[in-house]
DNA sequence: GTAATCACG
DNA sequence: ACGTACGTGATTACT
């Protein structure tokens, strides 16, 4: 067996990490962390998953530099790096050296040419060596027994790029790499390249020539025009280039390989506690525990108060002594886990739950009467996710602090919300231990952090009291008529059978229509279709591609249509029937804490994509119905987020069209096209819709041709006439975009954030995503605050009323309620009154509602 | 576990 | 010259 060594680039990969992680992480004394954590990541990542028997990190000497060619800025200069990864650079070679993991560096080199000489030396001398980076030029290091492995994106999604990955990606060999780089150049590393010749040229060159010197050699008989020209001029230029783009593989470097110590790792632990970095002492811990056992371990960390457990042995023991103690007690907080843990000030009780998470179902009588006495207690309340326990919000006494909540109010952007992530985020140690002790002390701090933020609002009026509701929709569920499902579900199923059978007809076999793969070799190689579109591992086969190609091959309509059906049927039919329950309803999960906007999501399974488009689609929503004796009853804002838009930027021209009740998409054709409304089109009105989307999500030229069909230039100028006509529009995208990077996150109009580290990102696509989002998010998430103070107060004008109409689902911009018959009229008032008047804006909210006995009548 | 595809707002 | 609209979740195939 082949010895293994691994060797890193290290800047490269504190790049990557710096990029690829822009969440705000930093240190007790605010240096950031991220690219610490994202190196730290990616290293346990290696360790655990490679088992080196070495292992090194090699630097470059001088100023440090990026070469990757996807950062447009560093092109043709060499950037000095950004202070944030300045201050982080001590700090990771700090952590290197206490892991006992050699550092190479040689005065005048880069880590290149150590990784090429060091992974020479390996092939000599019968080991393997994996050479860890994000630098595309040290492809050409690779080998039958060196491999690089790549970063692609961000710190974790790498590839292994072996000899036959680059044969099969660029169609040259490892070696050749040189001669096309010779050839294209690469103006972030300083090498001129010939003019004109790109990546695809050099390539096409390199595969029919062998090397860079054959090509300048015949290009004089075997070009033509302007290729031979540049070739001709060029060659001594070409030359210079490849030997700049030749990795040194020898370089004076003295380096014995030592063997790797996993048990060295644990020294790096203190300074990652200082530092703040939970996670990665977690996976260090756990990988020493684990590879050097005998080692002493971290010594477990407690309470700072030390407190005595009371176990309870039962819960009836365990309602008395809330009930004796919730009356006189300043501050409970409880935990649900494993146990149901109760800590009431300084004391703790704990009851064994035998591990299994409840629901509230199967929850103990004793457990439920317990959890009511805690709740309905005046004092004040910590605990993590309200939403799981049954209480009646309306009995609720005192303050609750739901921390899960209260963390997604303070950033949505969490990797986790779980309750140890979030105390160990806060610097919180010993949940383990005593989880309620440790959510008290996370709300204490929450509470302050909330209020700094202007965030008390956004937690304590929408989402603390929508949970209740949520709780409620899940309680209630959707009922389903199985009869019609089943089938509707045969029918799609035998026009699925019909449809293999013709295309297996028209291909002259018989492949797996739902593997991509097979899809497209029988199109694109077999069948010899043009290949319009790829994907990162093949050509793409989705709609778009073949839609454009049904015209000329009849075999793709079929396709689509057999994709169609088997979309519906496996996704909305079999395993909707199989989520009944015993009254045959659905009970979705929706998930408070699951996007960046504010919005929330449904799951298991979801209902808020339950097709509507389609004639296909709208028979399954004919499958969900009213109870016997009720109707359905649905309100959908009309076009809720562009009212947002026209009252948050102010623009006088949409306030106005809104104000006078106009067709919106009507009304910007006509201020775009410049003619009268009644002389709109509805060809032009289509177009116009197209654009006012577009706006919303932060528009680019692109992609608002492709979608409504036009020339790039023509959406172009659309664009412009657009923010001509809507100046108001113009600046409050520009103020967005200008706010964020200032402050660093965007709010809604009730100051509910999103942070963008984005915007400051060197490379141009993560920075023009952070752009388009911050156009967007205070959009979207003011339009998803007004639905959810609509849903709480729909919910609570129910109960006033006296109705016994419930809410049932909600799909982002409608409500669906499912009420009895003789109350049908009511709740519609009631929806329109709620929805319509929850907020006030400049421009009036709309809200359209329909009802029937099937969620597709109520269309 | 990830990628491709496609359902929704 | 880049790469190209925001926010989600489920299914399937495949590594």
């Amino acid at each position: 067996m082949p010895r293994k060594v691994v060797l890193l680039d290290g800047y490269s990969l504190m790049y990557r990490a710096f990029h690829g992680l822009q969440a705000p992480m930093s240190a007790p004394d605010g240096t950031p962390t991220n690219a610490v954590h994202g190196f730290m990541m990616m290293l346990m990542k290696v360790v655990e998953e490679e088992q080196p028997d070495a292992l090194a990190v090699a630097f470059d000497m001088h100023a440090p530099t990026f070469r990757a060619q996807e950062y447009a800025e560093y092109k043709g200069t060499r950037k000095p790096m950004p202070d944030e990864l300045r201050a982080q650079d001590p700090v990771i070679r700090a952590l290197i050296a206490q892991m006992g993991i050699p550092i190479l560096e040689l005065e005048g080199y880069e880590a290149d040419d150590i990784l090429g000489t060091l992974s020479a030396r390996c092939e000599r001398d019968g080991w393997d060596a994996l050479l860890v980076t994000g630098d595309r030029d040290s492809f050409q290091l690779s080998g039958s027994h060196t491999t690089i492995l790549y970063t692609k994106k961000g710190i974790t999604d790498t590839v292994r790029v072996t000899p036959d990955y680059i044969r099969e990606t660029y169609g040259v060999a490892p070696v050749q790499m040189i001669d096309v780089k010779g050839l294209m150049g690469d103006a972030s590393d300083n090498i001129p390249g010939v003019p004109g010749i790109g990546e695809k040229t050099a390539l096409k060159l390199i595969a029919q020539y062998g090397s860079l010197e054959r090509v300048l050699e015949t290009a004089d008989t075997e070009q033509k025009g302007k290729l031979r020209e540049r070739l001709m001029t060029y060659a001594d230029q070409a030359r210079m280039s490849k030997r700049l783009a030749t990795i040194v593989r020898d370089v004076p470097i003295e380096y014995e390989l030592k063997p790797f110590q996993a048990s060295a790792l644990a020294n790096a632990i203190p300074h990652l506690r200082e530092l703040g970095m939970a996670q990665a002492m977690r996976r260090l811990n756990a990988y020493v525990q684990k590879n050097a056992p005998e080692l002493p371990t971290e010594p477990q960390k407690v309470p700072e108060k030390r407190v005595a457990v009371q176990r309870v042995d039962s819960l009836e023991e365990l309602r008395r002594i809330c009930d004796s103690l919730a009356g006189s007690a300043r501050a409970i907080a409880f935990s649900i886990d494993a146990d149901f843990t109760v800590a009431i000030d300084d004391s703790l009780f704990a009851f064994p739950m035998g591990g299994d998470l409840l629901s509230p179902e199967a929850m103990p009588e004793e457990a439920l009467s317990a959890i009511d006495a805690l709740l309905t207690s005046g004092c004040d309340k910590a605990l993590w996710n309200l939403k799981a326990l049954p209480v009646d919000p309306e009995r609720i006494q005192g303050t609750i602090m739901d921390v899960m909540l209260a963390a997604y109010a303070l950033n949505p952007q969490r990797p986790s919300f779980a309750a140890d992530a979030l105390c160990d985020e806060a610097g919180i140690r010993g949940y383990d231990q005593h989880p309620a002790s440790a959510i008290m002390a996370l709300a204490n701090l929450q509470r302050e952090q909330l209020r700094a933020d202007g965030l008390e609002e956004i937690y304590s009026k929408v989402e603390l009291p929508l949970a209740c509701v949520l709780r409620d929709m899940e309680k209630t569920g959707f009922l389903v008529d199985a009869h019609a499902l089943t089938e509707l579900g045969e029918t799609f199923k035998e026009n699925i059978g019909a449809l293999v059978e013709e295309i297996a007809e028209m291909a002259g076999e018989r492949i797996n229509l739902n593997s991509p793969k097979q899809l497209s070799e029988l199109l694109f190689d077999k069948m010899g279709l043009p290949k319009p579109k790829k994907t990162s591992l093949g050509w793409s086969t989705s709609a778009e591609v073949l839609e454009n190609l049904a015209q000329k091959y009849p075999i793709c309509e079929k396709i689509l249509e057999y994709r169609k059906y088997q979309k519906l049927e496996s996704t909305y039919i079999s395993s909707l029937t199989e989520m009944r329950d015993a009254q045959g309803r659905i009970h979705t999960r929706f998930d408070q804490v699951a996007t960046a906007t504010g919005r929330i999501s449904s799951s298991e399974p979801n209902l808020q994509n339950i097709p509507v488009r389609t004639p296909l689609g709208k028979q399954i929503r004919k499958a969900f119905v009213a109870a016997p004796g009720c109707v359905l009853v649905d309100a959908d804002y009309s076009q809720i987020e562009l009212r947002v838009l026209a009252h948050m930027s102010g623009d006088e021209t949409m306030i106005e069209a809104f104000n006078e009740g106009q067709d919106i998409h009507a009304r910007t054709a006509s201020e775009v096209y410049g003619v009268p409304l009644d002389e709109v089109t509805s060809a032009m009105r289509s177009s116009c819709k197209a654009v006012n989307f577009g706006i919303v999500y932060g528009i680019s030229d692109f992609t608002l041709a492709k979608n409504i069909q036009a020339s790039r230039q023509e959406a172009r100028e659309f664009i412009d006439r657009y923010f001509e006509r809507y100046p108001g529009v113009k600046r409050y995208m520009d103020n967005a975009v200008r706010e964020g990077k200032e402050q660093g996150y965007v709010t809604t109009q009730m100051g509910r954030r999103r942070y963008l580290p984005e915007l400051k990102s060197s490379s141009y696509n993560l920075r023009a995503f952070g752009e388009r989002c911050a156009m967007n998010s205070p959009i979207q998430g003011t339009a998803a605050d007004i639905i959810k103070l609509a849903m709480i107060r729909v919910q609570r004008a129910l109960r006033e009323e006296k109705l016994s109409a419930k809410l049932l689902l909600q799909v982002h911009d409608e409500l669906i309620i499912e009420a009895p018959q003789e109350e049908r009229d009511a709740v519609i008032r009631l929806l329109r009154e709620c929805m319509e008047h929850i907020v006030t804006l400049k421009v009036p909210l709309r809200v359209e509602v329909s009802t029937g006995g099937d969620w597709c009548a109520c269309k």
